[in-house]
Parts: C-alpha cells; sequence; structure tokens
DNA sequence: AGAGAAAAGTGCGTGCACGCAAGTTTGCGG
DNA sequence: CCGCAAACTTGCGTGCACGCACTTTTCTCT
C-alpha cells in the first residue's frame, strides 16, 4: 500500500523481519540476553515463535542482526560506485573500513553487549560472512564475466575471512601474552582492518590487471 | 598402557572420539543418515547421549569427521615439510590437493553419502575450515614471528575459504546455466583446488618477500 | 473480476544441544 | 601407598530448531 514497486507482500516480510530485529535488541537490552525468550521476542513482533524461526536460525542471529542491519549491501554498493582508476584493493579496503565504522554509532549499549556475551560474540563473526555473496557479484563484475573462473569468490571470500580476523582481534580483550614481549592490546577497529586487507592487496592487483589485460590483450 | 607419553587418560579420550566417529558413520551407511538417532550412535561407541556431544556438537559432525579425520594435521605438516626453495604458495598448493585426492581412497560409500545429503554437505564444507588454525601456525612460522601482523591468519583463512569454494563447486551438481555460454559441470577436485588457490598466489608471494626482506635487509 | 497457484504464517510434535550438579576415574605428590 | 585434585562421564531438565500439514493471504492469468 505504501511501496508498490517492490510488491505488497515482500514489503510486509521486510516489516516483520525488521519488527523481529528490534523486539529481539530491545529485549535483550532491557534483561539480559540470557532472559529473553524466543516466545517473548515472537510475541512482541507480533508473530508466533514458529514464524520467528523462518526469519532467524538463533536467537543471537536476530539479536545481531539489529546491529547489523544490511551492511554487506552497503559495502557491496560502495565498492560499484568506487571512481575509475582507483585500484580495487583500495576501494574494497575503503568501503569495509567506511561500513564498520559508522556502525559504531547505532548503539553503545548494544555494542557492548555484544562484545561481552560470547555466544553473541560469536554471532557477530559469523555476521562478516554475510558480505561474502553481494562482494562476490561485484567483483565478478569488475574482473570478468567467466562464471567458471573462482577468483571473484576466493577474493570475496577472503575479504570475509579478513574482516572475521580483524574483528575478532579487536572484540578480544588481552588473550595472554604467552609468546612475544608486548603487544599492542586492542588498536582501533579501523587500523585493524586495514592491516588484516593488506596482505590480500597483491591478490587484487593481480587479478585486477588479469582482467584488464582480458579486455586490452594487444600491448604491443 | 600402550602409549605413556601423551598420557593414559587421553589416550582414552582419544579411542572414544574414534568409536563415535566409526560408530556415527557406520549406522548412517547402514540405514541413511536420518535414521540415525544420537543415543544410537552413543550406543554403539558405549557411551552415554550426553557423552556424545561432549565431543560432537552435531549429528553431521560426527559422520563427517570420520572421513575427515585429521586431515588439517596433516595439511600443516605437509607445509611445514616443504623443501627450501620452493615457493611457499606452491607448497601450500600442493600440500591440499596431496590431501584431498587421498581422502577419496577411504570409502566410497562415504563420500556419495556426504554429497548426497545437504546437511552432511554443509558440515563437509563446514569441516574445510578447521585447517586455519594449524595452518596459521606454520604460515606464522614462515613470515616471521610477530603475532600483531595478522597476514599469516589472513592468509590461512583465505586458503580455507578457496577450499570451500573448490570443494563446494565440485559437489554441486550443475546448479543451472543462467550467464554465460557453456560452462564445464564438474572438473576434477585437484583442478578445482588449484584453481580456487592461484588467485591467491600473489599474496603469498608479497608476504615471503616481505618476510625474507626482513630477515635479510640489506640488499644493497 | 474471479479462480487457481504460490507463498507466508501457524500449531504441533520430535529430537537435540547444552547448562548444571552429582558421581567416577585418572594422575600426582606427600 | 594413599588421599587429594583435576578431568571425564552421566542423568536430568530446559529451550529451541525444524519438519509436516493446514489455514490465510497475496499474486497472476485468463
Amino acid at each position: 500500500m505504501t511501496t508498490p514497486p517492490p510488491g505488497l507482500r515482500d514489503r510486509k516480510k521486510q516489516a516483520t523481519r525488521e519488527a523481529l530485529r528490534e523486539a529481539a535488541l530491545r529485549l535483550a537490552l532491557e534483561r539480559g540476553p540470557d532472559n529473553v525468550r524466543v516466545e517473548d521476542i515472537a510475541d512482541a513482533a507480533g508473530v508466533s515463535p514458529r514464524t520467528y524461526n523462518n526469519y532467524f536460525a538463533s536467537r543471537e542471529q536476530a539479536i545481531v542482526s539489529a546491529v547489523t542491519a544490511d551492511r554487506e549491501a552497503r559495502i557491496a554498493a560502495a565498492v560499484a560506485a568506487r571512481p575509475t582508476g582507483v585500484r580495487l584493493a583500495d576501494a574494497v579496503t575503503e568501503a569495509v573500513v567506511g561500513q564498520y565504522t559508522d556502525a559504531d554509532d547505532r548503539d553503545p549499549r548494544a555494542l557492548l553487549l555484544i562484545t561481552t556475551r560470547p555466544a553473541l560474540r560469536h554471532a557477530f563473526l559469523d555476521a562478516a560472512a554475510a558480505i561474502e555473496p553481494p562482494l562476490t557479484v561485484v567483483l565478478a563484475e569488475r574482473l570478468g564475466g567467466d562464471a567458471e573462473a573462482p577468483t571473484a569468490r576466493v577474493l570475496a571470500a577472503s575479504v570475509a575471512a579478513a574482516v572475521r580476523i580483524a574483528v575478532e582481534g579487536w572484540i578480544q580483550p588481552a588473550e595472554g601474552d604467552a609468546a612475544g614481549g608486548l603487544v599492542v592490546p586492542t588498536g582501533s577497529l579501523p587500523d585493524r582492518l586495514r592491516a588484516a586487507l593488506a596482505p590480500l592487496a597483491p591478490a587484487f592487483d593481480a587479478a585486477e590487471a588479469e582482467a584488464d589485460a582480458e579486455t586490452a590483450p594487444d600491448p604491443a
């Protein structure tokens, strides 16, 4: 009724998903995540418990999803919109860093909650893997259309893995100083993201160069 | 009593794990994975159901683990044992390919079973991620000891992701020929592994070069 | 506009993952 | 040689993920 183009059906579906997200996060903040039953979330969103897990496979996923939102899509869009002439590796790095620094604005309490509880931390890390599919699409678009070559998928998955590692290191307190002398305890998240993505830059450069060579295969 | 060094306690633990693995696979092959209850597996291994999932977090994990065995450790060992002078990227690729081709020998029926059932396929793909920790160790050893630099972890995770993608593509039947013209339907697993790992080679080369530069920082 | 198809929501039942608090075995030091 | 402490196992209880079959809502085609 309000948004004909995508169809009324999908509209309601998104509304339900949003309601579940919000309810999950709100209740988790109010009473602590261990005192929230699936029934409570479903109830607050006005659906049956059975419907709830047509949308989310776990309680943690629902809570985290309220913070994560559709970060993946925005990252992919940012990469796709990069100005021509910018190194692909840089475009990806900046897109990722940008979206992850914005995320801090949402709700400080939510971030604290997530980084505190182990189950939520795990779900949060898993959520990082969601960037893989949309990133695969934009990379495949840039690197050439042959669907058989796994290059785009591998690079996208590698970026997802790097993000996971960066966030993981950022979340953890101190672990234990067994081996070396002094290790930087935390470091900012953007720094960690850049550091984790840096080793992949050569792979991006090579892939980009090869794609360009295919486009203009006559250098001499 | 038979293996004093690792301690009698751990010995029994490994025996239990092995018994559970074997029981899970045997029962799954006999009656099909859907007709196997956790209670059955635990029973066949001579432990309580509660103990069973002190070892495995899911039924699928137990079954797949019988095929996967400790592939991760062997891959890491193979990388660590590479002859000096061989490109790190090549060493990793060959180690992975070697271990995954050996895997076919185990039991043809088991492979068929796993590739058929979606739940088992998923568990099988997840198992590929297990190579990350041991591979991280050997890569960190090669690339320099600074634990703060995430390079080794990122590369290890990227390899794990590439393996997952290769196996995923190998498992799937045909999907659907939407975009391009003719795509190779399957291709051999080794070929797929090499193709998936190839895009990462430049990243390995760069990391290796940097590590060498640190070791001998006086090129001029 | 109306019928038929597809999709989303729902109730119910089953098996399971996992926390908790014993009970039992193993390993170690006096 | 013996008891103590840590590790492993186990019974019990709870909430949950998910399959199945059915109802309700939305989309589509004639």
